[in-house]
RNA sequence: CGGAUUGUAGUUCAGCCUGGUAGAACGCUUCGUUCGGGACGAAGAGGUCGCUGGUUCGAGUCCAGUCAAUCCGACCA
């Protein structure tokens, strides 16, 4: 076993196994933060980009804020100042100077200044001095950037103290066209999540109690992890005119009258790759969707006489220049030779942990009979693992093999999500039942799997005890309403017309 | 921030109870044999025992404090 736990033996542990087995992060020294390493700020990146490509045909320009706030700001809309009496990162001097052969800050500053943990304030600021007329509107922006929260107990990409993200940040003339925009953005994330990163998700509305501070509604996307609890994978949301009226975002209309715009703000952040490790890793290590792998095509030289060195290097050469016209996703092919000088069998199972897609192992063989020996991370340790191909078979299907391995990685995501979504629970005797086990690995075909219900719920904005009896969360009202009266599942009222998820989370 | 556990070589850990010259495995380096599913042999490098203080002739070991990590909780825009 490549891993020293299994999800089944230690799922969290696990979680960190993989990442580590990956080369993707680690914990910095600075506590609660993590050093992001090439295979996992590669994959950041290559979500990046497809976002930041959807974002900009959907009208929008990436600007950038500062990342320090004065607290004063945080003052102005009330429900903020409730939601965020959380810990943040201050900064209250503006030295440092030697004492004693010790440095102290010094220099007090005289508005406390807050390191962003989102920036709906500042942006209005700025909104506010943009926006004049209707004719000044939409205004469209988003910004990538780091954020700080001080999180008390930080996991990797999970939950960490500083995290990379994007957040869009936008102001309409209408609540109408704000709304839009919402659900435009929320559709771009579950668009995103399904086909890029392989992550099936359930798109809805987050309850009251739930929404994002100053909002006035709140949607999501929820995946689904191996181990049945769900990730808040995106939130995008509606702000109405909270965030113009305490920061006066105004214009005149086109009747000539005064009007505060409707403001809208959508995330997502580096937490998407702590989902995609738990939706798609394995006991073996990561295994990372093509369409954001760093690599997608890794060729390994395997050198047994040193006498073929030069033969075998010319021939994988050959194998890239036949690889590199191939446009999988429409996109160019990223292909990586590693010539290291390492063991080729050493090189194979790194690749294997890091969870590159395809791995070509070339020697004398190949050079000499026109074949690559090719290895899908997703059949590994089935029979279809190895196959010898020929080269320019290999040239034409290279594409459709990560495209297909792509699919292949939703279907099971997807499979998994359907599977454990249980929607046959109608009382609250049956609920209280499936949620008295606790959360574990999810095993194909387990009865006493715990994951996701869906069902009914009062919408008694009081249910905090009884969520936190079983330790559950309401992850989500889905579009999807069935429009039935049933048993509330939480607290056996009947009469409930409310659909609802209910599942532990992260 | 509360509870539990753990900090000793790059990694995983033993040594601590009962104080007296710093250990193992894996990894790393070199050489040889190997190499297409996680190699083998030989030699070698590598540690102010998390940090600070205390007790002691002497502390990895005992005591206090502190910091960090892991798990459980609270929190999680």
């Amino acid at each position: 076993m490549a891993l020293k736990n299994t999800r089944e033996a230690n799922y969290p542990e696990w979680y960190q196994n993989v990442i580590a087995a990956a080369d993707m992060a680690e914990n910095s020294v600075s506590p609660g933060c993590m050093v992001i390493k090439s295979w996992g700020y590669g994959m950041w990146e290559k979500i990046r980009d497809i976002f930041d490509e959807k974002f900009k045909e959907t009208g929008h320009e990436n600007c950038y804020f500062p990342m320090f706030i004065p607290l004063s700001f945080f003052q102005k809309e009330a429900e903020h100042v409730e939601g965020f009496a959380k810990e943040m990162a201050v900064v209250t001097h503006s030295r440092l100077g030697a004492e004693e052969g010790k440095l102290v800050p010094q220099s007090p500053l005289d508005e406390p200044l807050i390191v962003r943990p989102t920036s709906e304030t500042i942006i209005a600021d700025s909104f506010a001095k943009w926006i004049k007329s209707y004719r000044d509107l939409p205004v469209l922006v988003n910004q990538w950037a780091n954020v700080v929260r001080w999180e008390m107990r930080p996991r990797l990409f999970l939950r960490t103290r500083e995290f990379l993200w994007q957040e869009g940040h936008t102001a309409h003339a209408t609540a109408a066209e704000a709304e839009a925009e919402t659900k435009q953005m929320l559709e771009i994330y579950r668009d995103v999540a399904e086909n890029a990163l392989a992550l099936p998700v359930i798109v809805g509305r987050k309850p009251e109690y739930d929404k994002f501070p100053g909002a006035v509604d709140t949607y999501c996307i929820e995946a689904m992890m191996q181990d049945g609890k769900a990730l808040q994978a995106g939130t995008s949301h509606f702000l109405g005119q909270n965030f113009a009226r305490s920061a006066n975002i105004s214009f005149i209309n086109s009747e000539g009258k005064p009007e505060f715009a409707y403001t809208t703000s959508w995330g997502v952040s580096t937490r998407l790759i702590g989902g995609i490790i738990m939706t798609h890793a394995d006991d073996e290590g990561m295994v990372v969707p093509p369409r954001i792998a760093p690599y997608q095509v890794v060729l390994v030289p395997v050198v047994k006489n040193e006498a073929d060195r030069e033969k075998i290097s010319a021939y994988i050469e050959k194998v890239r220049a036949l690889l590199k016209s191939a446009t999988p996703f429409g996109e160019k092919i990223r292909i990586k030779i590693d010539n290291r000088n390492k063991s080729s069998v050493d090189k194979f199972w790194e690749w294997t942990r890091k969870g590159a897609p395809i791995i070509c192992e070339i020697g004398i063989r190949d050079a000499d009979g026109g074949n690559v020996m090719l290895r899908e991370r997703l059949k590994l340790g089935t029979p279809e693992g190895k196959e010898i191909v020929a080269l320019d078979e290999l040239a034409a299907q290279i594409a459709g093999r990560l495209e297909n391995i792509q699919r292949e990685m939703f279907a099971r995501a997807e499979k998994r999500l359907q599977s454990n979504l249980r929607t046959d629970i109608a009382t609250h005797e049956e609920f209280n039942r499936y949620f008295a086990n606790a959360s574990k690995f999810l095993k194909e075909g387990d009865n006493n799997n715990v994951a996701f219900v869906r069902g009914k719920w009062s919408g008694d904005p009081n249910s905090d005890e009884l969520l936190k009896a079983l330790k559950i969360t309401i992850r989500c009202i889905p579009f999807d309403q069935s429009g039935t009266t049933g048993e509330c599942l939480l607290t056996g009222k009947p009469g409930a017309t409310i659909d609802v998820i209910y599942a532990r989370s992260y």
